[in-house]
RNA sequence: GGCGGCGUAGCCAAGCGGCCCAAGGCGAUGGUUUGCAAAACCAUUAUUCGUGGGUUCGAAUCCCACCGCCGCCUCCA
């Protein structure tokens, strides 16, 4: 079944053609290392994981490839000032490049956290100065750029589709006059490749002195080193369309002469209760603060994945809960089939849930083929549960076939995660302790124990025909 | 000023010209089941899609106007 995504670009949703046939070049804007990276920056993330997770589903081999950003983030509005990581460099004493290190760490455990499917290579800035400093010559002798006192800024005059991306003209952004006028640019709108700034704490050779690579030249240079100098799609949050990559198509484009990126994936900000997340507000939550407030990590994956990537998702914590009740369903579907799967008796699958399996897969397919829409995707999810559900009298072959349906499914969705939740041995003991006082009509004993086990975080649930389950309660 | 998005039940959210008296999730209510629970299942929870016009045999879906909300326009995912 075909792909559809809707490309930024062109503002249309296109079918997904790849430059090789099975194969998928992906790069994906990542982190700047300069704090630990909240809710919303792993919104555009997910979105990143999920669309290559689904490539895998249909079968495409995925290269995907995440920057992570620990130069160069120029402060304020003029090109000028300090580096946001120099700025929590100097407030905290320590090396750049220790802090990067620093919330480099926090980022990739919190993505783990998520369940992130971690890309092939996570490139660092600082690692791949030479490569920028390469396409920077090379944009200079095409005559795209030219060095200023030992800096190097892009001519966007030389570029003719410069706002294609996002649709803002030079003359638009003349009007907009938020451009402080820097005399050293031919154009206000150029953009910096290179800079110079004694007062900078990271600082490299090059060809046009010490100084330090611009902010945008990263990506081009990163990307075509590991995915090529074209390829197929480049991922990222709203806020990166314009400058960020509309300044990588320049530089890229005018670098090699061919086109960059097929496909461009934006991201739609994140709102916290209504309102556009951020520090003043203090609702710039991290993942490891959600769990700290006992929401569980699963559950922060799902609210986060369950709503079009193109629509503003209002994260809040009744979502969460919500959420977290949705994935207890369909793991209450999974343990179910997973206990017949083992007691069930031996048999062949009847054909309607050969059907039902199958349907299911068709239309999850067909739900996420049409520009990922996650929330069709989730109903026949959740239609084929209740039919499961339903489903009496299965055999072990049938509820391993439905099982295997689920899975598949949740290869996508990456909220199922292994059940890491090792009963304590104390907690089954209390459990066996219940079932004989069940066994006796003790109800009052076996409700103590009851209370008992839920007050240590684990639940215990009945099952048709005598035995029990153990669940990981809230506190557990 | 320029570019773009949104307004569907208590909440989240799909649908984008007829299959819609509108999917799915959460919540709520009643029932089946259970020692009691939990889970599960069944039923109910929008004859209506911000408001007003229009186009059409037919509109939540297209057009116009109005109201309200939000994002981007060189820090930001």
């Amino acid at each position: 079944m075909d792909l559809k995504l809707y490309n930024t670009l062109t503002r249309k949703t296109e079918i997904f053609e790849p430059l090789q046939k099975g194969r998928v070049g992906m790069y994906s804007c990542g982190p700047t290392v300069y704090s630990h990276p909240h809710i919303g920056n792993f919104r555009s993330f997910l979105v990143a994981d999920l669309l290559k997770r689904f490539f895998e589903f249909k079968g495409f081999k995925v290269t995907h490839i995440m920057n992570i950003t620990d130069v160069g983030h120029l402060v304020d509005d003029a090109d000028e000032g300090a580096d946001k990581l120099e700025e929590t460099a100097r407030k905290q004493k320590k090396d750049p490049l220790e802090i990067a290190k620093f919330y480099t760490d926090s980022f990739l455990q919190a993505s783990k956290l998520l369940n992130i499917k971690p890309p092939d290579k996570y490139p660092k800035a600082t690692e791949h100065i030479k490569e920028m400093i390469d396409m920077v010559k090379i944009l200079i002798d095409k005559g795209y750029a030219y060095v200023v006192e030992n800096n190097v800024y892009y001519d966007v005059t030389k570029f003719a589709n410069y706002g294609q991306l996002s649709g803002n003209t030079l003359n638009d952004l003349n009007a907009g006059a938020r451009i402080e006028i820097n005399q050293e640019k031919k154009n206000p709108q150029d953009f910096a490749l290179w800079k110079h700034d004694p007062k900078h704490l990271q600082q490299w050779d090059s060809p046009w002195g010490k100084g330090f690579p611009g902010w945008h030249i990263e990506c081009s240079a990163m990307s075509s080193k590991y995915l090529g100098a074209e390829f197929d799609i480049h991922t990222g949050g709203e806020d990166n369309i314009f400058p960020h990559h509309e300044c990588e198509i320049a530089q890229s484009e005018a670098a090699s002469g061919k086109k960059f990126v097929h496909y461009w994936l934006h991201t739609r900000f994140l709102l916290f209760d209504g309102e556009k997340m951020s520090k003043s507000k203090g609702n710039l939550y991290t993942i490891p603060e959600l769990i700290e407030k006992g929401f569980r990590k699963n559950a922060i994956r799902y609210a986060l994945i369950s709503s079009h990537y193109r629509q503003n998702y209002n994260f809040t914590f009744d979502g969460l809960k919500a959420a977290a009740q949705a994935i207890d369903k369909i793991q209450q579907c999974v343990l179910r089939l997973t206990d017949l799967g083992k007691t069930g008796k031996q048999g062949e699958i009847r054909e309607q849930l050969q059907d039902l399996a199958a349907n299911c897969l068709t239309e999850f397919d067909a739900a996420l083929s049409d520009d990922l829409n996650i929330s069709k995707a989730l109903a026949v999810c959740f239609d084929f549960i209740r039919q499961v559900n339903k489903t009496d009298d299965m055999n072990s072959t049938e509820a391993a076939a439905l099982l295997d349906t689920i899975n598949k499914i949740d290869s996508v969705l990456g909220v199922l995660e292994a059940d890491d939740n090792e009963v304590p041995a104390n907690i089954i003991e209390l459990a066996e302790k219940r079932k004989a006082a069940k066994l006796n009509k003790d109800w009052k004993a076996a409700d103590a124990v009851r209370a008992e086990i839920l007050a240590q975080g684990w639940i215990v649930e009945d099952i048709p025909g005598g035995g029990y389950r153990i669940k990981r309660g809230e506190n557990a």
